[in-house]
RNA sequence: GCGCCCGUAGCUCAGUUGGAUAGAGCACGAGCCUUCUAAGCUUGGGGUCACAGGUUCGAAUCCUGUCGGGCGCGCCA
């Protein structure tokens, strides 16, 4: 249990004893009140916010109700003062007491801490990267393949039970493309001049080797044959190879999925169908026509019959079509029998889209409330587009020639750590700039490198306590910390309300700003060493108050390990 | 035309889901290295939170409208 959450609790108590007393009438809308951290840390440890939310209800005024509530605070052994403040706030200074605990509590702790029971095991379905089967991995994908993972890991943290999930684009035309230019980098491979690869057609030479690896597998037997013959098993055999690739990219980051979801495999399954059945049953299936998109109308637009779903019903700007004209499913139909069949497995759904998705999140958010009848929430994250320069100079990309900067370019110059890292530094749904030459530089400026090297300090600080032959066995006396020593373990405390808020959020990028914080605290105190020599961590002729000092460095570095572990970025010991 | 996202210091961005005097970094000014890593730290100036209304004890945050920017709109995927 979370310090906050321990204090909401003895509100609680304070509030019912209130109530017994008859001085505040039963059955106050209690959600609202909150303990937190007060912006400004000179107004103490906690407060609470209980006075005036309640004061209405009570027919009060928040200042006269803080006047019941923070007597009876001022009770508990755990608080060394309470006073009311501005409009009624109750701000509480704990005894130093609480933070020498707190901090053998990460100690403790370890990696566990920061660990909670939130989502009580609840299913969580998270789906990201998903990127088409039809080549590497590019920059494009990575944001949203990062944003994923540590979400994922976020919510593991937080107690819900997650399965990651890799959502594989294999029924539409864009396969047809990818076996036909496969099968022409096959007949290349049989030695055949192919020239240039004709518009329309994927040009990466990453299509190369499959075309050689059929070229020993099946011969020349498809080299002149009609398309009919050899498509099918082109496409099936062509994605294979493209999601080992896609995954050997992921890997580089670290990211592995539980699950690869097949369209092909869900449309075959009769899925879609019994999804229209379902739809048909509750009556949001009818047979009619679009309007012409707005704006610039297509000139090739004709009205047709198609079969279509009211997600107006559920929010959505227009009804949309499940199937297409000639019978088969369009993409939203078999989307929403996707989604179905992930509702079944989870609680909860979370799709990771990149932002030139964001126009259909409302069908598909309405085709999930209609399909499980609100009992399964879909929040759909948007993660916008990263924008890459090389020393303040865009980095120009073309995905038409085939000349986009691959993931595994970039992981291989920066490295895993920084990319992942930078990835979650910004919200998801803001564009980002990544930087080739600032991801790695050296300076407060790079949040990556000012992490680091405050864990690095850590690590360093202990090597050097060992070398010069300090004594670290059994418990120090933490109550040798001063005022200052003990607001750096105020910080690190928060790290569990931190990964529960951004658990709660969806919003992983929290983890990042508060390391920064984190570390500016350490750096702060560190270097309150450089002007006064008595402040520092090693000090040769105070051995218990080094002692006390190394396990408060120690705490800072766990919370670190445990901030960083859940981004998927490996802590430094030493900076190069 | 419509939808989604956004508009916060000169620049790049946070802002604990409605809390107190709106915060960081960069840049600019002033300081701090015989050191446990100064790759850092301290400190100063800098704001009509796009604008106008509304909701309430209280709004950068919620609602409505306006202006500006980004992404999108299809029987595509």
């Amino acid at each position: 249990m979370t310090l906050y959450a321990r204090f909401a609790a003895h509100i609680d108590a304070v509030l019912d004893s209130l109530e017994a007393e008859g001085q505040l009438p039963a059955g106050l809308e209690r959600r609202n009140v909150a303990v937190e951290p007060p912006r400004d840390a000179a107004h103490g440890d906690l407060a609470t916010n209980a006075a005036m939310v309640l004061a209405k209800g009570a027919k009060t005024n928040p200042r006269a109700l803080a006047g019941l509530i923070a007597p009876k605070l001022d009770e508990l052994a755990e608080v060394e003062r309470t006073e009311i403040a501005g409009p009624g706030f109750i701000n509480i200074r704990l005894s130093p007491t609480i933070w020498q605990d707190e901090l053998r509590a990460i100690l403790v702790g370890g990696e566990a801490y920061g660990r909670s029971a939130l989502g009580q095991g609840q299913r969580v379905n998270v789906e990201y990267v998903s990127a088409n089967p039809t080549g590497p991995m590019h920059m494009g994908h990575c944001r949203g393949a990062v944003v994923g993972d540590a979400l994922a890991a976020l919510l593991e943290h937080a107690g819900y039970a997650v399965t990651r999930e890799y959502y594989v684009n294999d029924a539409g035309a864009q396969v047809d493309t990818l076996a036909r230019s496969a099968w022409l980098r096959y007949r290349e491979a049989l030695g055949e001049s192919i020239g240039d690869i004709p518009e329309g057609l994927y040009p990466g030479d990453y299509l190369v080797p499959v075309g050689r690896k059929f070229a020993e597998e099946f011969g020349d037997r498809y080299a002149a044959a009609p398309e009919s013959e050899w498509l099918q098993l082109f496409r099936r055999r062509t994605v294979d190879a493209m999601l080992e690739l896609i995954r050997s990219d992921l890997a580089l980051l670290g990211i592995h999925h539980d699950l690869f979801a097949s369209e092909a495999d869900v449309q075959a399954s009769g899925a879609a169908d019994r999804v229209l059945q379902t739809l048909r049953d509750k009556g949001l299936i009818y047979e009619g026509q679009l309007e012409a998109p707005k704006g610039e109308t297509p000139e090739d637009w004709e009205p047709v019959e198609l079969t279509l779903f009211r997600s107006t019903q559920f929010g959505d700007d227009q009804d949309r079509p499940m199937k297409k004209s000639d019978g088969s499913w369009t993409y939203f139909g078999a989307d929403a029998a996707y989604h179905l069949q992930k509702a079944g497995k989870a609680d909860q759904l979370i799709n990771i889209w990149g932002a030139d998705h964001s126009g259909t999140v409302k069908r598909i958010q309405a085709g999930v409330r209609a399909l499980t009848d609100g009992r399964v929430e879909l929040d759909v994250k948007i993660v916008n587009m990263v924008r890459l320069f090389r020393a303040g100079e865009p980095v120009k990309m073309s995905k038409r020639s085939g000349n986009f900067v691959t993931l595994r370019e970039v992981v291989e110059e920066v490295g895993k750590d920084v990319v992942r890292f930078i990835m979650l530094t910004r919200r998801a749904d803001a564009p980002l700039d990544f930087d080739f030459a600032k991801v790695v530089e050296a300076s407060r400026d790079n949040p990556v490198f000012y992490v680091q090297y405050a864990h690095a300090r850590i690590s360093s600080l202990h090597r050097k306590a060992k070398e010069e032959g300090f004594d670290l066995s059994g418990e120090s006396d933490l109550s040798l910390l001063d005022e200052d020593e003990l607001s750096l373990v105020k910080v690190a405390a928060q790290y569990p309300r931190i990964v529960e808020a951004a658990a709660m959020a969806h919003e992983p990028h929290r983890i990042a700003f508060y390391l920064n914080d984190l570390a500016a605290a350490f750096h702060a105190l560190w270097n309150k060493g450089n002007d006064d020599p008595s402040r520092r961590f090693l000090l040769a002729q105070s051995p218990e108050l080094t002692r006390a000092r190394l396990e408060l460095a120690s705490a800072i570095g766990q919370i670190i390990r445990n901030g960083l572990g859940l981004m998927g970025v490996a802590a430094a010991e030493e900076m190069q």
